[in-house]
DNA sequence: CTTAGCACTCACCGCGATCGAGTGCTAACA
DNA sequence: TGTTAGCACTCGATCGCGGTGAGTGCTAAG
């Protein structure tokens, strides 16, 4: 059976109307609505043909038609209109991401939260990740008599504080060398760099009486450093999830809560999919995860010299706005990575 | 009309079994299952009286009894059992209070956390007051040509990091002078002796090349520790919400997820009340904010020699279990209070 | 004062009737 | 051959209705 323009069209108009409405649609309503110059009978019969090729389904016999998870497929592959996020969008984006940009942990919250603010979905987004991240500057400042700060600034601008506790802090001054001794030895190293050879021969080109001190921060910097699964990843705008009528049963929604506040699970959904610059979409059943088998996930990923950053994925249901996600995301992306790259070139 | 020991009794089995239930509560269910010796008849008259009382009202005409706000109010002030967390809860708590009572600001979230998962209620925190607050250590940190971070360790070790945009950012060596500098005429100082003249004295006794940085750095400081109501407030566990009957209805749900999210409103609920040490309860319509009307909280300061340093409240249904969130809570912030007591006197 | 008995109320459940949106099929038509 | 009007059919949703049962308040007897 050929896909023709015409079927195409009804297509469209049925999955447009879903997402407006997440109601079922009949044929006499798309005659009525998009006046096509056809038929409600003419446009029955395409419309069997539609939901025998899989493209839509009947929720139940009486009922109206609904795209399925290969009809959203099929649309935002080949039907979707391209279009661009507005200027005043752009606008809002690009300030936010300038401000922000030398505190990125903050700002990928801020990313949350305003893509969730602009589009109505959940939205997900992971931090730069560490691994193979160089050390721009550590700093050690004092606490108290029984622990230390340790102030990590990376390479991609991420600054981390570790709380370090001593059985005996060393002083100001000691600290103020033990700083200096870490930085002329780290500085620009990756985890990699850092061996158990130099690990020891830091330790033991230290005074006699700060080796103590030092072998718990030089632990505590590769702890901090290695673990590249330990970046954060952040949630934002979960609650939009229950102004859908499709998590109007209070159960399912809690499900989905439950699983959005589970970092593996969030991990893993960043994770899925090559990591190429391309917006990705993972519709419905597509997904590995079962509590995501009614959403669709949008996902993109900011990058930097062609080493992988992070990613910022948006969650709706599979009848949420593609064109919208998808424009808003790659703004915010395209955004980022101009910004880091002026950070980089600046 | 007096409220003697049957009534009371009778008033306790009705509060227990709804707490539990979330059902109306008939006279022939208590007269079974909690046998008092009397009939229902008996209780039925007894309930007449309560009702009249406004202890316990009617859903509807043949329903059972609900306890009333009032009637909670009672339950609480004077008929609540007082028991203590169990030692397996005592312990869990100390330990996760003493690892981390050296980082506050996560300490918080981490508290919110356990408080929800123990209670299987919404919790909110907020972080220490900056508010007279002295400063322990300020420690300037390079990133790149065109920003540091500052980083603010204050007397009760709340750690903030706060990155600053320079035109032309100090190079190390000069950042080390600063911080020196700095530490020097501002440790131990509250925002209220930072007027001024202090302002402008450091400033004009910076050397002249750095005193276009100093300006910058010494106002955000000032706005760090000046911004009282800028400290962080936390909400945890939200989500169990969606476990109560009383919010199967996902509007409802919706109305108090949009509540908990506003920083204002959760500030307002913290700050409401005496600021003793006792734990206070606020009991559905008593709530000043209109989403509140069908949940209490159960709040507490914790403090710090004599200081008020910040707040911990349960948020549940009106029905929810007093006894247990009170405990908890207590067990909470004497750990905390014992911590933050040691950390004075270590 | 307590309690058995009883009439009464009312939410809830299950049932059948009705309604209507939507379909598929057929036959007529261009 | 494709399009369309007509029609029977399906089935979820809604409504009305009687039955059920939990629960009450009242009354009168113990």
């Amino acid at each position: 059976m050929v896909l023709n323009e015409r079927k195409i069209r009804i297509l469209e108009a049925i999955i447009n109307d879903y997402i407006n409405t997440a109601e079922p649609i009949g044929s006499r309503t798309i005659a009525k609505k998009y006046n096509m110059g056809i038929s409600s009978a003419t446009i029955r019969n395409e419309m069997s043909d539609l939901e025998e090729m899989g493209l839509i389904v009947q929720p139940h016999a009486s009922a109206g038609r609904v795209p399925s998870d290969k009809g959203y497929r099929l649309y935002v592959d080949n039907l979707m209109p391209k279009h661009d996020i507005t200027p005043a969008e752009a606008a809002f984006l690009h300030q936010m991401i300038i401000n922000n940009i030398n505190h990125i942990d903050f700002l990928m919250k801020e990313i949350a939260k305003a893509i969730s603010v602009l589009t109505r979905y959940a939205t997900i987004v992971s931090e730069p990740k560490f691994y193979k991240t160089t050390i721009k500057h550590v700093q050690l400042v004092p606490i108290d008599e029984r622990s230390i700060v340790l102030v990590l600034v990376t390479d991609s601008n991420v600054v981390r504080n570790q709380v370090i506790s001593l059985a005996d802090a060393p002083d100001y001054e000691q600290l103020q060398r033990l700083t200096s001794l870490l930085n002329d030895r780290l500085k620009g190293l990756c985890s990699a760099d850092i061996g158990d050879a130099l690990f020891t021969d830091i330790i033991h080109n230290a005074p006699e009486a700060d080796r103590a001190a030092v072998s718990v921060i030089l632990s505590t910097i590769m702890s901090a450093i290695e673990n590249e699964d330990g970046r954060q990843v952040y949630a934002g705008g979960v609650k939009n999830i229950l102004a859908f009528p499709e998590f109007s049963d209070v159960d399912k929604a809690r499900k989905l809560f439950h699983a959005l506040e589970e970092r593996e699970m969030l991990i893993t959904l960043l994770n899925s999919g090559d990591e190429s610059d391309k917006i990705q979409v993972v519709i419905g059943s597509e997904n590995t995860v079962d509590e995501m088998k009614d959403c669709s996930l949008v996902k993109a990923s900011y990058r930097f010299g062609g080493r992988n950053y992070g990613s910022i994925g948006v969650i709706g249901p599979t009848r949420m706005n593609y064109v919208q996600a998808m424009s808003i995301l790659s703004g915010v992306v395209k955004n980022i990575n101009k910004a880091l790259g002026e950070l980089s070139g600046g």
